[in-house]
DNA sequence: AATAATTTTTAACATAATTTTAATTTTTTA
DNA sequence: TAAAAAATTAAAATTATGTTAAAAATTATT
């Protein structure tokens, strides 16, 4: 779960943020000043943070210099909120720490798609993605396996020998029948073969899916 | 791709500038006075113009203006370099035709954050990282290949070849079924004839976007 | 129709990936 | 615990594809 901390010290923006990421899946938390939010900060660990640049007190350029200069925060995402007319000399300033800036006042929907662009850009949201799945899909239009969220690409032989186990998982397949069917009945290769291409493929899918029945041949287990 | 033009009388400037705007990824030109800015400004077209205020010859008001008068550099951004005790009453005057300005000396840095935030500000951006990072377009109609701005043009079998790896981005294309698609179920060709075509489409459109699937054929990856 | 330009194919060789073998070790089972 | 089966490893053999230049076939131009 992506988690982000709202700093402001508007209510009324603090909580139009939080409604708005909420909905789109984040983990939100909300902070009203910079002290606050620096507490927040250390309990909450957030992958990012929506800074108001104008607080008063501590500022959300003081706020961003110490998250910079932490090094437990280097790679906590910053994206600031400036007011339009905001003095420039200043935005340029702050260039050293921030990720992106969005403009006040803020569309909701402008904050999240940036938002959702900058983690995108960073590579965070592609965790979120990876919603575990145990079993191997094998995709033959793709050539390749699809083990949760990573593509497997194998080799002609032993794509052909996990499609055959794989079809009929549980079943074992005898070793006549596994060289019939993938090497082709005429052909004729040496005893360890089969045993080499089983090694490969269990080195790239992991050790537990295909089982040998000794004596027999191989099975495949769907985890 | 995003395209500034340098308009400053010193050569020091000029290069420092251009030195770090192309290592920001845009593609820069360079002029040492106005007359010249502006036959520029006519052939390279930019997005945005960094112009020195204090220039002999035409200077660089006289430069906006003349920008601001011609109704196609409407969406043109400028912005000015400034000495920092220049007269404040003339800089006031000039905010009606300049996006921001800068003070001199720049820093590199500074001056460079404030292009990027402007850009972003306006739009530029965004629409830039867009263009940039789609992958092919095949156009069928004008029978040519789209690569962000470029239009790569391609012979017929280069083209179909790729149209037809491209109508199903992911999937492996068996060679035969290539030879059938493209080349016609009777006629016959040897056996390099695939090869060389994807020699070329690579050269043509990039290395990355048709893989080979050794002892299948060849797919085509979005990028 | 002749010539030029472009596109397509072939052919020869290089390179890289896959597949197989062979030698050795480990595991299983009777 | 001995025999058989399978695992493991690296190296050899094989095969598919890459690459290049040039020849052949098209297509366009004069």
């Amino acid at each position: 779960m992506v988690k982000i901390l709202v700093i402001d010290d508007e209510e009324d923006i603090r909580e139009l943020l939080k409604y708005n990421l909420l909905k789109e899946g984040y983990e939100v938390e909300t902070a009203e000043n910079g002290q606050v939010g620096i507490q927040r900060l250390k309990l909450f660990n957030p992958d990012l943070i929506i800074l108001d640049v104008m607080m008063p007190g501590m500022d959300g350029i003081e706020v961003c210099e110490f998250i910079r200069n932490s090094s437990e925060y280097e790679k906590t995402l910053i994206c600031f909120l400036t007011a339009r007319n905001e003095d420039y000399s200043q935005i340029a300033g702050l260039d050293s720490g921030a990720d992106d800036y969005v403009a006040k006042p803020v569309k909701p929907k402008v904050l999240v798609s940036r938002i959702n662009a900058l983690l995108r850009r960073k590579g965070m949201l592609l965790e979120e993605e990876k919603k575990e799945k145990k079993g191997l899909i094998i995709n033959r239009d793709k050539y390749l396996i699809e083990k949760g969220t990573v593509e497997i690409h194998l080799p002609r032989k032993e794509f052909e020998l996990l499609a055959l186990l794989a079809s009929r998982p549980d079943n074992v397949f005898e070793r006549e029948v596994i060289l019939e069917k993938v090497w082709g009945s005429d052909i004729v290769v040496g005893d360890r073969t089969i045993d080499v291409h089983i090694r490969k493929l269990r080195e790239k899918i992991g050790e537990n899916y295909i089982k040998t029945v000794k004596g027999i041949g191989y099975k495949f287990i769907d985890q």
